[in-house]
DNA sequence: TACTACTCGCTTTTT
DNA sequence: GCGAGTAGTA
């Protein structure tokens, strides 16, 4: 079948886009495993969105794709792509709404979605509450209380990181002694204990029908172990396609080898250069795995065309990747050839920095580049402070993504638990945190009264619990807002109830009431667009607003803004003009990942993600003097901090230097000889040794 | 029992 | 320089 959008693709793209499916109209195929290897930059959306088109032009059920991705948004932008080719294959033969890819999203979303669809047979309560991550690690921090852990002399490890062990071991599938041997040395001796509280940990959620988002898979994955439902399930769908198959962990691949044994209708699209998330036990082995995973081979198409880079960018991204210890060979070649080498900017310190991007980008601006052509990656999300601090002083709107959310502030968690506890009254974190907002009282209290509502007639026990004299007044109040809430049929208006009793309690807690109250109102205007209030929390849960800034409100979207991320939120993004911050050492590489080979081997292709987000201009910045957290009492609060070893003097001639003028004084000047040799992250790490 | 003042440990990336 | 745990007070 020819249409105009398979023309423009290179033959490899052509490959991936036409492999097994059938051209002649008829009966769709059922082709074997597909692999596609898709360098950085290489059209793999646009590859993957045309072979979804091509399978509903060839007469497969929209109702029987599941799209896999990583996000959320990466989900949406591959499904309009293809409705829009498949809108302009049919427009000459028949109109109609284009068809819609029912089944697309996370692994975590789509998981969420059959599970409360098969709720009922795998005994679960339909109805389940999702934890983001900061509820689950206070549920384990309560389970912990209860379990009498940590009251010994020596320090139990703190929730965050019970936490990430937890989930380590569930999404690596591995054992709770192998995975603290490996990436928590430290917390060795704690084996027993964690144990024991992973164990409460797991019944308190069953018990109190909460699901957090390892146990989304997980769930799904041990769902998927019994025959009759992974064969129901594999057959309710003809083609999967996951995105992104690089940063996927061995719970996932269990999933997908559950669905498809035999591989048909899987298509897996990554790249292992692009690895980037093995702090969440993702492992590139899946990947490389792949094409040997099912009971069929997989047929294997390499993209190696780049078409989003200049050559000169192209090649100094590919000396970085270059000395990578173990890839998949592939050769990147640029389809715009030459464009200007790029710059590597040595500046004085951090305040130099930021001069020198913002001094860049409205340079760019003025030629005609729009600050949304534009973006600013760093390695973690404070690097952006002081950016942030000078883009706001001059006006200049920016969007920040990733790092803190916006979800994660006290008080709108506040506000999400009231709705989360009148939802689900056995949620034991939501219950706790929203009695102890009245004020006088506390834990002890809180606890009676959840004791309560466990006990006896769910929510109405609270009216009839003697609270404290003191409390009497706002805890009636929470009580029948509770009781209106939960008796509600309607949506709509729900927050604004919730408020009614919460507002009060905002104003006597917070100094910065204003700021916090258009949060509040941010998060009525979002409940708006959802059919009710257990989608509400599910969707916000899973998909959570991911951008912060002087511009993340809605009305001002249409405007132009400037592009401020983490590297890890920019995957799969690009732009004409793209600053990296802070390529020192101790930066990228993070002092935090210098621990072993394995962490080096990610960082370098966290420089390299980096880099390949680049069409036009790339400027990487070297402060000279670099901030040192936390260390006041060193005086001086800089160390000095040699370029990221990751460009080693060899591959200097790929970049254009700049800078020397920008230092003002002497460049060459040693450091405070008192600080020079400060070596922090050695002393941290000295700690485990 | 609730709240405050103080000490101690550690500091990333995200569904 | 912040969060979490603890000791002390009302």
């Amino acid at each position: 079948m020819a249409f105009g959008i398979v023309d423009d693709l290179n033959p490899r793209q052509r490959e991936a886009v036409e492999f097994g499916i059938g051209r002649t109209g008829d009966a769709p195929s059922r082709p074997g495993p597909l692999l596609v290897v898709a360098g950085a930059g290489s059209g793999k959306t646009k590859t993957l969105s045309c072979r979804v088109a091509n399978l509903l032009l060839n007469g497969a059920d929209p109702g029987r794709i599941l799209l896999l991705t990583f996000t959320r948004r990466a989900a949406a932008e591959m499904i309009r792509r293809a409705e829009g080719i498949v809108a302009a294959g049919l427009s000459d033969k028949r109109s109609g709404a284009a068809p819609t890819i029912a089944w697309a999203g996370t692994f975590h979303a789509v998981g969420a979605r059959l599970l409360r669809m098969w709720a009922a047979t795998i005994g679960l309560e339909p109805g389940f509450s999702i934890l983001d991550r900061a509820d689950a690690e206070d549920l384990l921090d309560l389970v912990r209380g209860d379990q009498g852990l940590a009251k010994g002399k020596n320090r139990f490890p703190k929730k965050g990181t019970c936490l990430d062990i937890y989930s380590n071991a569930v999404n690596s599938q591995k054992p709770l002694d192998q995975v603290l041997a490996k990436h928590f040395p430290w917390c060795v001796d704690w084996e027993p204990d964690l144990k024991t509280l992973f164990r409460a940990f797991v019944e308190a959620k069953q018990r109190q029908a909460v699901l957090d988002y390892d146990d989304l898979l997980l769930w799904w994955a041990r769902m998927m172990e019994e025959p009759a439902i992974a064969a129901i399930v594999g057959d309710q769908f003809d083609h999967v396609l996951v995105d992104e198959y690089q940063d996927t962990n061995a719970l996932q691949a269990s999933i997908l080898i559950r669905m498809k044994p035999d591989g048909a209708g899987m298509v897996a699209v990554g790249d292992d250069a692009q690895s980037i998330y093995s702090f969440r036990a993702a492992t590139v082995r899946n990947i490389l795995d792949f094409p040997t995973m099912f009971s069929r081979p997989a047929h294997v198409v390499t993209l190696e065309q780049n078409y989003r880079s200049t050559q000169a960018i192209l090649d100094a991204c590919n000396a970085v990747i270059g000395h990578a210890k173990e890839r998949h060979s592939k050769n990147l070649f640029a389809d715009r050839p030459g464009g200007a080498k790029p710059r590597l900017a040595t500046v004085a310190d951090e305040t130099a920095e930021v001069e020198h991007v913002v001094g860049r980008v409205l340079a760019n601006l003025d030629e005609g580049m729009s600050l949304r052509q534009q973006a600013v990656l760093f390695r973690a999300s404070h690097h952006s402070a002081q950016l942030e601090l000078e883009l706001t002083r001059r006006r200049i709107p920016y969007r920040k993504f990733g790092g803190l959310k916006f979800l994660e502030a006290a008080h709108v968690k506040d506000l999400l638990s009231i709705l989360r506890f009148a939802e689900n009254p056995r949620d034991q974190a939501a219950g706790l945190r929203v009695l102890k907002l009245v004020p006088g009282i506390g834990s002890t209290t809180a606890r009676k009264a959840l004791a309560a509502v466990d006990a006896g007639d769910g929510l109405a026990a609270l009216q009839s619990f003697a609270a404290p004299a003191n409390a009497r007044a706002p805890w009636a109040g929470l009580a029948a807002t509770l009781r209106d809430l939960s008796a509600a049929t309607e949506w709509p208006g729900q927050v604004a109830l919730a408020r009614c009793w919460y507002d009060p309690i905002l104003e006597a807690v917070y100094d910065d009431v204003a700021a916090r109250k258009s949060d509040i109102e941010q998060l009525e205007r979002l409940s708006a667009i959802h059919g009710s209030r257990q989608k509400f929390l599910t969707e916000l849960a899973l998909d959570p607003p991911d951008a912060t800034g002087a511009e993340a409100q809605a009305p001002f979207l249409e405007e132009d803004w400037l592009t401020l991320s983490t590297i890890h939120s920019a995957k799969g993004q690009e732009w004409r003009s793209v600053f990296i911050l802070s390529v020192v050492d101790g930066c990228i590489p993070s002092d935090l990942a210098t621990g072993c080979q394995a962490d080096i081997e990610e960082e370098r292709r966290l420089l390299y993600v980096a880099m390949t987000r680049a069409r036009d201009q790339l400027t990487l910045l070297h402060p000279l003097r670099f901030h040192v957290r936390g260390q006041s009492r060193f005086g001086d609060r800089h160390v000095f901090a040699p370029r990221t070893r990751f460009i080693p003097p060899g591959d200097i001639r790929f970049f254009d230097l700049t800078g020397g003028t920008l230092l003002g004084g002497n460049p060459e000047a040693p450091p405070t000889p008192s600080v020079a040799k400060i070596d922090l992250g050695a002393r941290v790490k000295d700690m485990w040794a």
